[in-house]
DNA sequence: TCAATAATGTGAAGCGCTCAAAGATCACCG
DNA sequence: CGGTGATCTTTGAGCGCTTCACATTATTGA
């Protein structure tokens, strides 16, 4: 039997042990501010909600007030090391506010069946922050257009959308100047997908970079990867090592191709960093348990997460118009994968 | 301005465009099953609604029914590649219900405020999924205490609470057994901390493999390990190969170790899997990217988050008392980390 | 002292939905 | 044509909470 289905303790039932109306627990338990009652009964309430172990129904509460202090976040993929950091930032920001936080996978079936709209629809919850998330344009237009408050986290688009994401290009010159100062000159450079934006901004970052130290750049450096596999960086990497003009560094744009890329100097008979130097980019858990532990791009994902939900929460109380916002790399973080050239 | 507190269109709408009463909307739209009505007012109803785009409100159902038909699971840490498959499952097994699944992160402070209790209590949701979580007993107990439903995956306990986990033993047997195909008879074991039940019973298994294999269980080829980082099973690993007599195979009975372990055998000069057989547990994604890729056990992850999700609804629909299952693996993953001893 | 003001508490409506019970309609038959 | 089930639909109460308008009590000023 649901165990739901036994009956809970109500405002009522506080009100009436505390001697007071329904109306006066309510104001003293949720309207904190502007809460018009006597020191004394405030915590003579509070004692008995305790007491009675009170919790407020929380679909009552929704449908007075038309609003359910929780936020779904739509994730692309569950097993990403770059999100965790993210949702945690989120979370933390949800808690400042007293807003629940719920994960959601949004997988492409999701999509099709715009099963996005619905938590917002049904009113079960206020407000999507949609992290990492690789879906198209449309689906953003479509989020705009039913009014629904959303806001991108890692992404950045040229819709009318709202956006907290992290200054790809930045981290790429960040990269570049780092390798430059330990003397590097030939530096390879493992894309993502030029079809992406991100990894485009990354691109024009690293060139840039060279540009700025008066470094020539060289095609035959750059490799196009697929991002989303170990194989891609894998093969990438080989390829690049299999010219004849070897790079005596490497800078890899994504974590993933990264792992990949490692294992294919080490099969190419390279020692790193004596033989080349490699930076990844975000500084996820396992960069620092690699053969040898990587150097990256350190990115604030934790803040990332928490300003995006931190500024929709903001909208939705109405108190401030959110923008967008694009953050900073926060550095370098210097591990055993780079050296000074020889 | 909060978009919300737009005017939605209620079941008060639908029900008049159609000409019925919101009663006989409320009927059709929901009670699916044993709905006394006329086909042609049934198709008018429903005609009606997804014209005009009705979306029930879940809060006013809910304050109704008192039932949220949405269920949270709780994970330990988001970046766990078991776990990616283990919410596939248990969103399927939801789907298939009706209800709706929202993941949250359980962490430490998470459980020293017992906020696991909270959306239950609130009732925000009907009952809970606790995956892969290293909570202690006490946290169980108090699940129970409070009478929630809630139902654990990939977790066994002694205690009255329901699970759906994986045979661990048999797993471990499967893996000794596939070494003894291929002619290994010294077989090495990376264990994980035998204080957890899980590791346990992992190295009961294989102890049991080599007896059923009439092998004699060498206590200096068994090596206890971290199994939560890879440094532990690198530096595990090494240790065991530093020592003379060398086992021609190992099982390493956790993921993460077992990246570990194979550099710590790429760094001693070895080759896999001419020089040694390595089958690792758990077939996540990545295991077929690492170099070689990796035989490994399989087990029913997708099935154990299915079935979890499905139990709990069932029993909360009352339909059946659920109880505890113990799901078999499903074989060995034969990739290319294995061969025929020389 | 009394009115004006401030401080504190209450009553009641209603958010959108479901469900039991009562009412309406229909088909059929003597 | 009235009666009798069977079938379909409506009525209305109420889930637990918040909030606005109002009632009551305390405090102040002249």
């Amino acid at each position: 039997m649901n165990k739901r289905l036994r009956k809970n303790i109500s405002i009522k039932d506080v009100a009436e042990k505390a001697g007071v109306s329904p109306s006066t627990v309510s104001r003293i338990l949720t309207n904190s501010l502007n809460l018009r009652a006597k020191k004394d009964t405030i915590d003579r309430v509070k004692r008995v909600a305790s007491e009675l172990n009170y919790r407020p129904d929380l679909s009552a509460r929704s449908l007075r007030t038309r609003k359910t202090f929780a936020l779904a976040m739509y994730i692309p993929t569950i097993s990403n090391p770059v999100l965790s950091e993210i949702i945690r930032g989120s979370e933390d920001a949800c808690r400042k506010h007293d807003y629940s936080l719920f994960i959601s996978h949004l997988d492409e079936r999701a999509v099709r069946e715009r099963r996005y709209l619905d938590s917002l629809g049904e009113g079960r919850i206020d407000g999507l922050l949609m992290a990492s998330t690789t879906v198209e344009d449309a689906v953003i237009d479509d989020l705009i257009q039913q009014e629904s408050p959303f806001i991108l986290i890692n992404r950045q688009t040229n819709s009318k959308a709202n956006y907290v994401a992290i200054d790809d290009a930045e981290g790429s010159r960040m990269a570049v100047n780092h390798l430059v100062e330990l003397g590097h000159k030939h530096i390879a450079f493992l894309s993502g997908p030029l079809m992406l934006d991100t990894a485009l901004r990354r691109f024009q970052g690293y060139r840039q970079g060279l540009h700025e130290n008066g470094l020539e750049y060289n095609n035959s450096f750059v490799q196009e990867t697929d991002w989303f596999s170990y194989n891609g960086g894998q093969e990438s990497m080989a390829k690049l090592l299999a010219r004849t003009r070897k790079p005596t560094a490497v800078f890899v744009s994504n974590l993933m191709s990264c792992v990949g890329a490692l294992s294919a100097i080490c099969h190419a008979g390279l020692r790193i960093p004596e033989d080349i130097s490699v930076v990844g980019y975000h500084d996820a858990p396992l960069t620092e348990v690699l053969i040898p532990p990587l150097t990256v791009v350190k990115s604030p994902l934790y803040e990332m997460g928490y300003q995006g939900a931190n500024d929709l929460i903001i909208s939705l109380k109405g108190t401030a118009p959110k923008g967008s916002t694009l953050l900073p790399p926060t550095g370098i973080v210097n591990r055993r994968s780079t050296s000074q050239v020889r």
